[in-house]
DNA sequence: ATTGACTGACAGTCAGTCAGTCTATCAATT
DNA sequence: AATTGATAGACTGACTGACTGTCAGTCAAT
């Protein structure tokens, strides 16, 4: 076969590229090897001069995720023009309109054959965004919105809340329904985690909304 | 070789111990379907009769364990000699002390090589063990201990708080230094989550410390 | 001439299949 | 009571196809 070479780096990019496409279209164990390489139009050996196994592109991908997050969630931290409230609820709404393609990543987590995928990066997320947040929820309490001893166990304690609430959502059918009612008890969760002023984050809420 | 037929609910149970032993031991990608037959001392299609694949036998495990739990937590929210508080702390508990064998099934849990099990396994748990959690708080409201107005939300909030906490202590490698203070810190969230007076959950723990 | 990106056939492993065997337990017959 | 035949379903293990990972060697670029 015709034999092209590329910057490493691209072919780096390019194979992690169309592994992750694979595998959030048909599962990481329905994904062989073969497959990505044949879509990437290399060899087998190719795919194992830049990846020691299967398990080791999956890490890749996780890995580029998290880079994104952590480049977003530093801009939002670094902000100097907004408030710790609206810090957080900025930091919401970047990792619920992270997407891959068109479609949210959010959703492509809570379809059953990615759970490794998903376990994968639940696990590496807390490391990664835990102190930007940590950091965030201080400067809260400096600015006297909150009011906590524990800023490092708030932060995981939110995370924590999220994922589980979003679990739950995803596995009842009726997301559809009640989404303000759940808004509404995200809120009050996070007020009282970080010792706010209830209901500040719902004014806020809908002050942004207005804004728009 | 010799065919030694056994009571299919037996031989179930049988394949399922070794299998659960093996998975733990040596993580479930590293388990072959073969080092299971071979250590029970059946064939490979043996296996095939009682489950329909190698995730079925794993979705098995889990369900062993979720209906440990169901057993356990129905037992503490029947009790009536004790509080919504009292109940809580049961339930933590229970789940902290859950073992299999000599070692605490949570500790297995976060060795590397069983990702795939924990990641299952915290899938499922929430669904099962909302609804009676759930109760136990409703409880805690009538009885005035507890002030919320999303029992539900609440109880999620709980599960996913304890479960990012676990992680991020088993992450950190100085697990064992300031159990105290992370004690402080859970129980403040909880009171926090639960609208309970601040201090009640260590107040308790340190009567029931006394009472052992 | 040397480096290093790349090849592709191949070894080894494993999940899952299948045609058929064996055992236990019947009821019917001797 | 003992023997037989029939049936269900537990069990077998060689086999297949597909996969991951390897390696000796090739080719392009500098």
């Amino acid at each position: 076969m015709a034999r092209i070479v590329k910057d490493p780096e691209t072919r780096r990019t390019e194979i992690i590229d169309i592994a992750e496409e694979l595998f959030l279209k048909s599962g990481y164990n329905e994904t062989a090897v073969s497959d990505i390489v044949k879509r990437v139009g290399v060899s087998q050996g190719t795919f194992y001069y830049y990846f020691k196994s299967k398990e080791d592109i999956l890490n890749a991908i996780i890995e580029r995720y998290i880079d994104d997050i952590k480049v977003g969630v530093k801009a939002i931290a670094a902000k100097d023009d907004i408030n710790a409230i609206e810090k957080i609820m900025a930091f919401f709404g970047f990792l619920n309109n992270m997407d891959i393609g068109k479609e949210k990543l959010i959703d492509y987590f809570h379809e059953d054959q990615n759970v490794h995928l998903h376990a994968k990066f639940e696990k590496n997320v807390p490391s990664n965004i835990i102190p930007p947040f940590c950091q965030m929820i201080e400067e809260g309490v400096q600015e006297d919105l909150f009011d906590t001893k524990y800023p490092e166990m708030a932060a995981l304690s939110i995370i924590g809340t999220t994922f589980a609430i979003s679990h739950w959502m995803y596995d009842k059918e009726d997301r559809a329904g009640s989404t303000k009612k759940i808004m509404g008890a995200i809120f009050d969760l996070i007020e009282r985690i970080l010792g706010a002023k209830p209901g500040i984050f719902m004014e806020y809420a809908i002050k942004m909304e207005g804004a728009k």
